[in-house]
DNA sequence: CTATATTTGCTAACGGTGTTAGGTAAAACG
DNA sequence: CGTTTTACCTAACACCGTTAGCAAATATAG
């Protein structure tokens, strides 16, 4: 019977073509010129189809997000995979992350950015997890081996963290006088002083 | 001519009352509830009124990030006279900045929050270039005494405020299992790491 | 005090938004 | 072939920011 089948192939086929549509409308204006009617207009069906793909607006630009954080921790990861020691991961995964939000700038948005108001990010995105775990890893041995072992693992990422996405908002801020490689160095500045601090 | 300056006064009675509602809408709802509609209702004129005092929507909001800015320029100079030595007052400037955030939520989302879609933050506040330059005094002092006399004030002065930024705004993000002492341990770790690499 | 000019404030519209109720036509099944 | 299910659409609801154009109230000049 793959009659079944076909249908739920084309309905797929109708949801990736609203998510590359919807995508789109974010790559040329910004997510807030995503709009469920143009998304509509774009894939020729009416208004409510889309309904039957997505509960709302939001789900749509909240799928991108979920895409987003896996793209993420898996820049993570090969960046961790360049070393053994946990300074130079840490270092690798500063860069990775740097990296991953310039190039993404769009996806960096809508992860943090935009207000999306009714998002308690770590309810609306649980991949988020997997980066804090990936980053306490390295944290942790550093801090066994450190001279001040008693150390709060918890605090020392928030605050690697912190470094990070500050820095990033900010540039995405006043985009801007300031290059990416002057940037670059404040991150780089910054990161080592954590690191140092840290050992 | 007293008529002339009645009219003004009211005038400006009018303006202050769509302030006064449109923030009360604010504090209760966040900047997103924020609807000309809604103002004009509750201070019972029609619409268009409005625009005589503003020249849109956006406009009132940003009158708050400007106050906003202002507010925070004054903490942090408070901040900085409470004493003389760079260290100390740039401890006291992270403390101030903090504070002022945690205590004024809405102020600081619509100073950086909000993706105010259209608004380089640089052209529009140009009250921010206060905060800059209060910022770096005390920096460029540190680093003619420091070991390394060479460093990037601007570098620095970035840094110290992506640190302070991020912690902000991953705390207004996942509002949060995360409490403010913790918060506030992750700062101070934080910007007593940015000090000690910088002396 | 009247006539003109100015200001003030309104109604109503334009063109948009997300979302949903309800009905029709097409497809699948027995 | 008739019935049921599914797919899909039209049209509406309730909003939004913004603006054109007009009426009434006020102030100014003669």
């Amino acid at each position: 019977m793959g009659i079944a089948e076909r249908r739920l192939r084309q309905k797929e086929e109708v949801r990736s073509r609203i998510l590359a549509t919807a995508w789109q409308m974010v790559k040329d204006d910004g997510w807030q010129s995503v709009s469920i009617r143009k998304i509509a207009d774009a894939i020729e069906y009416s208004v409510p189809v889309i309904y039957d793909h997505f509960e709302s607006k939001e789900a749509i630009l909240m799928e991108f997000g979920k895409e987003a954080f896996r793209l993420l921790s898996k820049k993570i990861q090969q960046a961790k995979e360049k070393s053994k020691k946990p300074a130079e991961q840490l270092k690798a995964i500063a860069d990775a992350y740097w990296h991953f939000a310039v190039k993404n700038k769009q996806y960096y948005q809508l992860m943090f950015g935009l207000g999306m108001q009714g998002c308690e990010i770590d309810k609306c995105f649980p991949e988020r997890s997997e980066f804090r775990k990936q980053v306490m890893q390295p944290i942790t041995q550093m801090i066994e081996k450190s001279k001040d072992p008693s150390s709060n693992v918890c605090l020392k990422y928030h605050t690697f963290w912190s470094i990070l996405h500050g820095l990033i908002s900010i540039k995405f801020m006043d985009n801007s006088d300031i290059s990416d490689e002057l940037n670059k160095m404040v991150l780089d500045d910054a990161i080592e002083g954590f690191i140092k601090n840290l050992s």
